[in-house]
DNA sequence: TCAAAAGTGTTGTCCTTACACCCATGT
DNA sequence: ACATGGGTGTAAGGACAACACTTTTGA
């Protein structure tokens, strides 16, 4: 007997919500939307979308990255299923959030005009709709809880980047102050970094050496577990 | 201006599925149901259900774990958002799993004659409707990973276990043999272990003292950042 | 008295941390 | 020449892994 559909149950909206991060140089950042539409026109949120009948949840969350960033090819991670009965306001809605790691620069080449977008440090996150700053701060914690045991910030950054910015990043992101000899013994001793010859020298009159990931490492290792930051009882 | 529906949007069903881990002495388990109902009637599956209009994820995931084991207050986490289009084959469904640690002799106590449960040890798992293998797999490495920094396995014991039961479960879950001088060393440095002053008496000849958590530090230490087990790397 | 599992201590190695000075360069 | 940030080495302490013998008791 072959059934045609499930009878006498409910069905309910499925949509996406990006929570994408981007690092300044100094402080990781959300890049949200002013909304130009209905409900809650003129608020900030989160980038998102209604999942469409042939796409599953993946492409659904890079068509809607893609969609604000022009950016394809992206880290981009399921993070929670956000389910309240009545956290969209409108109807029932089930979201599926994911958290995107881009590269700033990259993002600020392409530009939407469809979408009013900015970037905001975490620390300084508006008001936003539903539950979208409940989504933002569990992306937070499964970063940081992410990034001190696999190499996951390297997505953040340009392919060429120096060790003092990789420290600032990790420093940003742990919320914590790094003694950088012991980064960088750490770091390089991963084996994952080749340093250039070229220098980087906008912030310091030494320069600094430019370094870049070696993809083969990088792939083979991404989910061996490395120790990357001195304290991990300072998370929480 | 107020909405009260959005307009052409493709609304889906939503249903939860719970993979239930218990620990019988030797292996971690998995309980599953042999369908009596359509589709797939007679095959094995894992206990779900569609979400109900009125009820967030979380409950419905309880709602369902009560109904096939009569548990209440188990240690339940959502693990992933299911959404390929044809995944089931009736209809379009979103599935978010959950998993669930308890302890396999309070299941045995309840009785549910409306559907036939077994427990199947990871290793012997039969051929399952739908993407619920996979939902087993992606499960058994979220359980391995997080036992590996948090104290988590022990809600898969009765309030009073001993050591080596304890180090038969870590050893099942992490596949590897552990030494266990290093063992008991670690686990009662974390202070979350009390030791009582009767012995089980059915496995070995001079008896293994029981032992009972410490419930106020093992909530406090839950999130903490533990070092569980001997070689992290071991995990992949 | 023997077999079977429980329980316990020490040592060497490695990893982690703390810490201070020199280098290169632009002004 | 000096100020700024980049880059490196060492020593002490702590954590981890390897390892073997004694204890208890039921048969």
């Amino acid at each position: 007997m072959q059934i045609k559909r499930y009878t006498h149950q409910n069905r309910i909206l499925v949509a996406i919500d990006c929570i994408i991060f981007g690092f300044d140089g100094t402080h990781l950042n959300v890049l949200l939307i002013k909304r130009g539409f209905e409900p809650q026109k003129g608020r900030w949120s989160l980038m998102g979308g209604f999942v469409l009948p042939e796409e599953n949840l993946d492409h659904a969350a890079s068509r809607i990255l893609k969609q604000l960033t022009g950016l394809t090819d992206i880290y981009l991670e399921q993070l929670y299923a956000f389910g309240d009965p009545y956290r969209d306001t409108v109807e029932r809605t089930v979201s599926v959030a994911y958290f995107a790691l881009i590269d700033i620069n990259k993002y600020e080449e392409q530009i939407n005009h469809e979408y009013s977008a900015a970037w905001f440090p975490l620390k300084k996150i508006p008001s936003l709709i539903f539950d979208h700053e409940e989504m933002i701060q569990m992306a937070k914690e499964k970063v940081q809880y992410k990034a001190a045991f696999h190499p996951v910030l390297f997505e953040l950054l340009p392919e060429k980047f120096t060790l003092p910015q990789l420290q600032s990043l990790y420093e940003d992101v742990h919320n914590a102050m790094i003694d950088k000899r012991n980064f960088s013994r750490k770091i390089l001793s991963t084996g994952l970094l080749i340093r250039q010859n070229d220098k980087e020298r906008e912030s310091s009159k030494k320069g600094a050496f430019y370094y870049r990931l070696d993809k083969r490492k990088y792939q083979a290792k991404f989910n061996a577990i490395l120790n990357l930051i001195p304290n991990p009882q300072s998370l929480k």
